[in-house]
DNA sequence: ATTTAATAGATTATCTACTATTTACTGGGT
DNA sequence: ACCCAGTAAATAGTAGATAATCTATTAAAT
């Protein structure tokens, strides 16, 4: 993932260890982390500490009660829906942006990263090659709140994915979605891939209904 | 040794008197604030001063460089559009899930609203009644994310009528949106008032399309 | 005179060490 | 079993110091 281990600051080394141990299921849901215990591992005080767990926090990573620290937050199924649910209405709004500027140079991109999915040979590489999939989509919107805000909600996805693709084993799978998407935008039928987005995050959602508790 | 009645931490308290300044534009954007001057000013050390920062900063109101200190953000009009479309997205989302559940007393409330808005005698007054309006409209969507989110958005949508309807004065003017939102959910049309809403939130966004500097 | 370099001052980011308050835990007593 | 105190642990915050770095200004060099 973040490959420079020269972030400027202490809190955001902090901030994304964490995030990292989190999101791939090292930290489980309901987890409590102590500061102290933090603070001790990076060799800090506890201010950058309890800072980093304030930008956690606002990412939805972990929730503070007052006087009791903080956890990490539980997946249950209900936020796990509510999250696809928000990152379906914001994806399609971001891609009605982005798609009217999309050059065949953006298309080559996106099927790249669907080959790339194809091909994946573990779930953290499909991860990362989905995620990349949606952020081209994204990524001509023009609107940086919103794409800070995406990011958010597919950190939560990949949490999911980790915590039920660990238990269930992981098999490869082709996206006939993406595929379908593509093609669409090939073709400029925007309208189209706009419905189609929509109803591949959908099914994405509908995929591991089951489980989801951690 | 402080009496804290409506917060129990020094950072909420912080964060709360920081935020309305910011909103109602005592602060305006591109201020610097200096964490000795604000810890000075609240009795307190640098240190929840900082974790107040970090918490404003997720929030969308302030901005930080590292090593150069926090500064409010300045509202454009391109942040403004793009607040307006995601809270457009987002609210028609979660219309869509409270909508079902609305109950006669829902409507009632709606109505109490939309009158307290026509009888608004201040831009602070119609503020507040507007965002009581489309509280309601969101408030049975069942998604605690969403509705966190959406209280974020409804503050940089707060803080740019107060930056323009304070320069150019304010005068009270009905909603008549609101009324035909209202009557739709009534006749139970909710595709009808998904619309309505949709369209209404545009309209806001054209209203101050000249001014919005800062 | 204009650009560059050095310098001084301010500000952030951090540490260390200490205090107070609250929550959690534990061991009786009835 | 249940309630209650006493204790331990963790958080929340204070105070003051330090290193790094940004800002602005001043001095030097072309």
């Amino acid at each position: 993932m973040d490959m420079h281990l020269s972030s400027s600051t202490v809190v955001d080394r902090i901030v994304g260890v964490l995030r990292m141990r989190i999101v791939q299921g090292e930290l489980a849901g309901g987890t409590a982390l102590r500061q102290a215990v933090i603070a001790q591992e990076f060799q800090s005080s506890h201010v950058p500490v309890r800072e980093a767990f304030r930008q956690l926090e606002a990412q939805g990573l972990v929730a503070a009660l007052p006087r009791r620290g903080v956890r990490v937050t539980l997946l249950d199924c209900t936020v796990v829906k509510e999250n696809m649910e928000m990152r379906a209405a914001l994806e399609l709004l971001a891609l009605r942006h982005s798609a009217p500027r999309f050059t065949p140079a953006h298309i080559e991109r996106l099927a790249l990263a669907h080959q790339a999915c194809s091909q994946a040979a573990s779930l953290n590489e499909w991860d990362t090659a989905n995620n990349q999939f949606h952020n081209i989509l994204s990524s001509e919107c023009g609107m940086p709140r919103l794409l800070a805000l995406l990011k958010q909600l597919q950190l939560t996805n990949s949490r999911y994915l980790f915590s039920t693709g660990m238990q269930r084993g992981w098999q490869p799978r082709s996206d006939h979605d993406h595929r379908l998407i593509i093609d669409a935008l090939k073709g400029g039928k925007t309208e189209r891939a706009l419905q189609l987005l929509s109803m591949h995050i959908g099914t994405m959602e509908r995929v591991g209904f089951a489980a989801a508790k951690q």
